[in-house]
DNA sequence: GGGCGGCAGGTAAGCGCTTTCCCGCGCACA
DNA sequence: TGTGCGCGGGAAAGCGCTTACCTGCCGCCC
């Protein structure tokens, strides 16, 4: 790789100089030796060593996003929206996925760390687990200590800038809508218990239900992986356990379309025999069949806010952005069959 | 943030010891040093500064990737597989999204080299662009000069590495399902023509027609984005320009996606009145409405063949690895109308 | 005409690590 | 007891860049 130093040698000026012209720094330059130097870079192709820079400088430049997967439509849309503010200000985004293994987010912590990125985005849902978040938390402290920003989209029990969905008031939506069209039996496919974003949707789901007067035993929530697969044996496990019901909640969308394969797969009609409500409203739930009503969060836009939230702290207390749910109507839902 | 020097000060050591200790050199340490400085980088929370570790040692330790966008099923896929085989070697990636910008293309790969990646994978169609095809090229070369690794994804003109799927093939298995069902009168929504993607699939199918002694006018093919939005707008200005098709050849599922869209809108039948294929076998082409018969390519697979020849390098000979296209019968497809 | 200010350019000190080389010690051997 | 060798540990030289500081020169003023 060609140095600065062997561009200086080229155009015969010092180290110095040619870092200046280079960087455009506001030390004035005679122009001969400008072109000169540039002429060099351009015939030696020279590219400076960012690692050389930004020890040099002690500038962080890049940024670095956790998620769990970014080949999920979740993260994909969530990190398409971190990804345009983060070009905006001139920032390389670092994308490192947990595959949803705590102790790979423990480490991508660390990394992040040692490649000095000027702030950590941490998506996904946070844990119902004391020992794990706080070892999180105080790995996340350690940074901030030596001036990093962190944002966090998602309830995690860390302070710091939040980007927090509304997915309590999402669950009482799924809820309230299926209860209106006058569902009495639901069940619900849930992602893993130990997820905050679980707990909360279901919670909300529970809000709905205990307004209505409804019950929602144990036995009509299952709980399985939040996605494609979870969702399909979520929902076969709970068609054995309660056959009765017409109506089942997705905690996703990933679960929901996993559900919907499997009614198709069984000839069980959607929404005639059951109904079937999502949650998130990734890009494919208007495309899947029938087109699924669920609960609309703005992912790109979570993704935009949180990485503003990083990248202009606007002063010094944390900033908590909320987001809001909002109930998708399509065709996945519809009145019990009487 | 804490240095090394620090955690020697604090444990009584040299960092050259504290260096050995910490990176387990082969050079034996006594054991009483060692727990001392393992207790000081435990309570100063120390972690290597990545940049300054890249720099002392010549070592190229990140590996970069260049996506359209890893949003896109069709790339978070190919992605998704490009990270195994990444982690697998310990290495970090750095995705960068070039959003079909060739402009961009070519600023990444500076960017990356000036990161001192071991490798650049190359994804996404090639242009059909010689201007473009030579400047990216000698950037390559320049970085290959350097030690650097490529490997590419779908024909580029650039020696190297290359993974290659069989485009003309599939091209030609979608044509000949499409005409063996018996529809004479095709419509094409084809990506943008200067993709060699878009041609390589493109010439496959006109070969298919040309065995069967069918036609297939210019007029019947329309050119559009290669995504959901090109899907809806190309299908709609085939259907007024040639409205007498009982099929539409997708060249890729985003578009055979958007195609799907329009025509339920449109209250046309799938395939009743017409068939529509697809192309990549995406993960939701089997959960849309029909489910869309397609062309599959094994894309994580295509991305950890691709990682695998960048960070294996087999020999000093370029390697090319093609990989087979392989038709997907679903539900989108059935004989015309008669 | 001498002194001084300003200005282009160079010199060198780091940034935080790794690693080569060297030093001093204690041991075995003759 | 003297020589030599092996071994644990440290000193210091870089890796490629940025930047504070210094130098030498020119033109200006008094």
């Amino acid at each position: 790789m060609a140095t600065l130093a062997d561009v200086a040698r080229r155009a015969g000026v010092s180290p110095a100089t040619a870092s200046r012209i280079i960087n455009g720094s506001p030390k004035p330059v005679t122009e001969a030796l400008r072109e000169r130097v540039l002429a060099a870079v351009e015939e030696l192709q020279y590219v400076p060593n960012a690692h050389a820079q930004s020890l040099a400088r002690s500038h962080r430049s890049a940024v670095g996003v956790i998620v769990h997967d970014v080949s999920d439509p979740y993260f994909a849309e969530i990190t398409r929206g971190l990804q345009r503010v983060a070009t905006q200000h001139g920032r390389l985004v670092i994308i490192c996925n947990t595959y949803r293994d705590p102790d790979k987010e423990l480490e991508y912590v660390e990394l992040l760390r040692a490649h000095q990125v000027a702030a950590i985005i941490l998506t996904g849902s946070g844990y119902h687990d004391e020992e794990f978040t706080r070892t999180l938390d105080a790995k996340l402290r350690v940074y901030q200590a030596t001036g990093g920003h962190v944002a966090v989209i998602g309830r995690h029990d860390h302070t710091g800038h939040a980007v927090i969905p509304a997915n309590e008031t999402g669950g009482y939506l799924m809820g309230g809508e299926l209860l209106s069209l006058g569902h009495r039996n639901l069940g619900v496919i849930a992602g893993p218990e130990h997820l905050t974003t679980t707990t909360d949707r279901l919670a909300g789901l529970r809000r709905a239900a205990a307004e209505h007067g409804v019950e929602l035993p144990a036995s009509r929530i299952v709980y399985a992986g939040f996605d494609r697969a979870g969702g399909t044996a979520a929902t076969a496990a709970l068609l054995d356990a309660a056959p009765e019901i017409t109506a089942i909640a997705a905690l996703n969308d990933s679960m929901a379309v996993g559900a919907l394969a499997l009614l198709r797969e069984r000839g069980i009609g959607v929404p005639g025999r059951i109904s079937v409500i999502g949650f998130d409203d990734m890009p494919i739930a208007r495309d899947v069949t029938p087109a699924l009503t669920t609960v609309r969060l703005p992912l790109a836009d979570m993704g935009a806010r949180a990485m503003s939230l990083a990248l202009e702290p606007s002063g010094d207390a944390p900033d908590v952005e909320h987001v809001d749910a909002e109930l998708v109507r399509r065709e996945s839902s519809g009145p019990p069959a009487s």
